[in-house]
DNA sequence: AACATCCGCAACCGCCTAGTG
DNA sequence: GCACTAGGCGGTTGCGGATGT
């Protein structure tokens, strides 16, 4: 050890707490320009006052346009618990098995809910415990595996009494781009019976969740509460980060337009070669190009967005906010 | 209405692992 | 094999809203 682990990034040069509108959007308008592959380097560039940590987890968790949001569903919450029973406090491969779910999300529903679900479950049914709710509840078989106080490789572990899970590592990366992984042909062996992966997909399939190990539902994006949405209620709306409100930034960029904001952020505008007149997504000025040194602390003036690169109606904007309209105050 | 308590969730912390030189 | 870095992961915390008294 010696010197100990350097840490991140400046703690007290850095912002912390709650994300307000305004780091979002910084945030997004980047990663849709130059993408995220240096986080450690994003902030600066982006002109984020954060720890790259910090803006990789934001992104990952809460402004992917991917996400899928909403409360789970029942087959949702049997999966996990199903899943969970044979990965255990794997978050992230768990969440791989859903797509636009994040490992934060389900591991928040563990926590909360299905855990006192299960609880609940095992005392209504008292004696005859289902393993289910064995493996979850009781120390004595599972302990170790639920604390994760012995720690084991993926390749194989000791799930309950005799109950051996071996698990094909996941390729290179995979866990970490939930939406594209596929579900491994794993082998689960038990002491009374032997489960296939092919099994366990089969009921996941039955619960809707995918038809085919190398090709996930899609699903479908939501965009309940967009850009426009926001901006259009912003005189509505305060946000709750700290001294700093959504009118703020509005009054500080004088975006007291549309066309105020396209032409500050240059990266929604006006249709081109639509004939709906609703559809608002492309960039207004993505015919141009300019050099931009990544080096240089990233400025929206900057941002000039390709065809295809930005897509702002299909991203559901600040999803910690109320997804059925914005709070009076 | 005011206060206390509970609950859910976003965010942080620290460790682990893979990649690189 | 070692040192170092960055990304990823899981555990935990703390805030704010919901609910109860």
């Amino acid at each position: 050890m010696g010197k100990g682990r350097a840490p991140c990034c400046d703690k007290s040069q850095v912002k912390r707490g709650p994300w307000s509108p305004a780091e979002d959007l910084k945030l997004i308008a980047f990663v849709q320009k130059f993408g995220h592959e240096n986080w450690r380097a994003l902030p600066k560039q982006a002109g984020l006052q954060r720890c790259g940590k910090s803006c990789r987890l934001r992104w990952i968790n809460y402004l992917r346009p991917d996400l899928k949001r909403g409360n789970f569903t029942v087959e949702e919450e049997e999966t996990i618990i199903k899943l969970h029973k044979t990965l255990g406090n794997k978050w992230s491969k768990i969440a791989s098995y859903f797509p636009g779910r994040t490992d934060n999300e389900i591991k928040n529903v563990w926590n909360t809910h299905l855990k006192k679900k299960l609880v609940v479950k095992k005392s209504e049914s008292s004696g005859d415990e289902s393993k289910l709710e064995s493996s979850i509840t009781s120390p004595s078989s599972s302990e170790s595996f639920l604390s994760n106080e012995v720690p084991m490789k993926d390749s194989e572990k000791q799930v309950s009494n005799n109950e051996l899970v071996i698990i094909n590592e996941d390729p290179k990366g995979s866990s970490s781009n939930s939406l594209s992984s596929s579900i491994e042909s794993n082998t689960i062996l038990n002491s009374s019976q032997i489960v296939d992966n092919n099994n366990l997909e089969q009921e996941l399939a039955s619960l809707g969740f995918y038809d085919d190990p190398n090709n996930l539902i899609e699903i479908p994006w939501e965009s309940d509460y967009d850009l426009w949405n926001f901006i259009d209620n912003i005189g509505t709306y305060q946000s709750n980060v700290g001294e700093e409100t959504v009118q703020d930034v509005v009054e500080a960029k004088n975006w007291s337009s549309h066309d105020e904001f396209e032409n500050e952020f240059g990266v929604v505008g006006e249709t081109k070669e639509s004939n709906n007149k609703d559809d608002e997504v492309l960039p207004k000025n993505y015919e141009v190009e300019q050099e931009i040194d990544p080096h240089e602390a990233f400025d929206f003036n900057d941002i000039i967005m390709q065809d295809s690169e930005l897509d702002f109606g299909n991203i559901q904007l600040w999803p910690s906010l109320p997804q059925n309209g914005i709070p009076k105050v």
